[in-house]
DNA sequence: TATAGTATATCCGTAGCGGATGTAGAATTT
DNA sequence: AAATTCTACATCCGCTACGGATATACTATA
């Protein structure tokens, strides 16, 4: 179904946020989202496997993500799980980032942080 | 003291977050911090009872925030407590706020977000 | 003077983080 | 070949924090 409102689950939490982020670029098994989670943060979020595997799971109940039951031959390892979002999740993430953007603007025009390219842009 | 790192605190909750934005203009009434909190999300995040005052104690005991004992004349209800932020939630802020910044920029680079002025800056 | 709005406070059910622990296969090192 | 490290998933549980309900009472308005 997934006919809630996308706003229904905002703000999303750190956790939920990042695995979408990670997982709007393509499948992933759990172990590797946590691994890129680290890698896009810059090391500031730390998935333990509490975080990971009890996200994963209220994500796929509320319909942000759903296992990918076909496996691929180019997997090895057998032992992985894959996971995507869904269209669902796609626009919960959306919202999410607006929202974001909407609160760095605010503090923008109070000065609490520098313009966008103030480093140079490439 | 605040003699800890601030990245300890983080990720800031929702909460948090916007206690802090709001103060960062200067002193506020927990009632006032509410309402403006509710005024800058759009009406996105609304602040009950519970979690304004929970956070205020808890932001207080973290030393994010400190009363203003100093009462002022022009204030004229009784009941009001006013708060301000204090430096070391000020750098609790601006790291919360790159924080979200690189999130924002790392949803950009995969084409989840429009670009910055897309709708033309003023 | 009733009613709505302002203002603070506490209680408590619930959700979610996150570390600890467990299991076991895969890859690397010695 | 054996030991070690890394990969991968899973569950448990204490703790924190959210957030609605409830309570109290003062202030302003109609």
């Amino acid at each position: 179904m997934s006919r809630k409102a996308p706003e229904s689950l905002l703000p999303l939490t750190p956790a939920v946020l990042h695995i979408l982020l990670v997982l709007a670029d393509g499948e992933r098994h759990g172990y590797a989202i946590a691994q890129e989670v680290e890698a896009i943060s810059d090391g500031q979020v730390r998935m333990g496997p509490g975080t990971l595997y009890g996200s994963i799971l209220r994500m796929t109940e509320s319909e942000l993500l759903e296992e990918v039951t076909t496996r691929r031959k180019e997997d090895g390892d057998e032992r992985r799980r894959y996971y995507r979002i869904t269209p669902f999740g796609k626009r919960v993430l959306t919202r999410e980032l607006e929202r974001l953007n909407a609160v760095v603007n605010v503090a923008r025009r109070k000065q609490l942080l520098q313009p966008p390219f103030a480093d140079g842009h490439a």
